[in-house]
DNA sequence: TAAACATTTAAGCAAGTGTTTAATTGTAGT
DNA sequence: ACTACAATTAAACACTTGCTTAAATGTTTA
């Protein structure tokens, strides 16, 4: 908590009254971005999104070694951001919702657009 | 890097052609999405989404001391999704492009339809 | 120019995260 | 049942991150 000569004077309660509400719902959403905000992580899920791939793929593709890549597909799975399904000894793994998609375009825009700090 | 052995016989080349050149661009994203892992950083981006707001309120509604708020806020800025605007003796903080509004709402779209590794 | 004050910076600390190696699990095909 | 092997788990580690307190900056208003 910062002082309270500033909360008195400074604070614009009439602005802030109707968000205080819903910061709870928004700081939901932290969870969701942090399993996206590992490298190896991004460049799983924007590889399942564009192909079906098994664990030794992934971690061909990524560089990385085999419990690295089984310790992410976790936590994507986990996030309810991939989903695995089993074929002869290959466990296979995709995306398991559109939104995850339009998650990495909207990112992918902004990225284009980005004007960093101006 | 995982064994020779499984490199040699597990990894479906033909699938994996196509992905490896974009890998370095998807991963480029990492940094967005982990300025958007912080419960306080989104909650200052959602809220900044629908009231410009100083630091003092910003403060106020996230229940952080000055010090971290400002913290975060050089990272959002960095990042390109909050920008500052300077009037009187405030600074008030606002969105930087739409897209980061479609980022979030898409996020919460995923949170809804959740089905938590089914 | 001096005082007040909104905001930022700096340094130090506690907790969290991703990676590695080694061991384990469980299924497939013989 | 046995072997091979794709995938997961476990433990230890180097590194990063966000917070706190304290000090500094810079602008505003008198």
């Amino acid at each position: 908590m910062h002082n309270e000569r500033c909360q008195e004077y400074c604070v614009h309660n009439e602005k802030i009254a109707g968000l205080k509400p819903v910061m709870e719902e928004a700081a939901k959403l932290a969870p969701l971005f942090k399993a996206l905000s590992d490298e190896t992580r991004v460049k799983i899920i924007y590889a399942l999104a564009r192909q079906e791939l098994c664990v030794c793929d992934i971690a061909e593709l990524t560089g990385c070694t085999l419990p690295a890549v089984s310790h992410h597909l976790r936590i994507l799975r986990t996030m309810g951001l991939a989903r695995s399904r089993k074929e002869g000894k290959f466990i296979y793994y995709n995306i398991d919702d559109h939104h995850v998609s339009q998650i990495i375009n909207a990112a992918f825009d902004h990225m284009k657009e980005e004007r960093h700090n101006g």
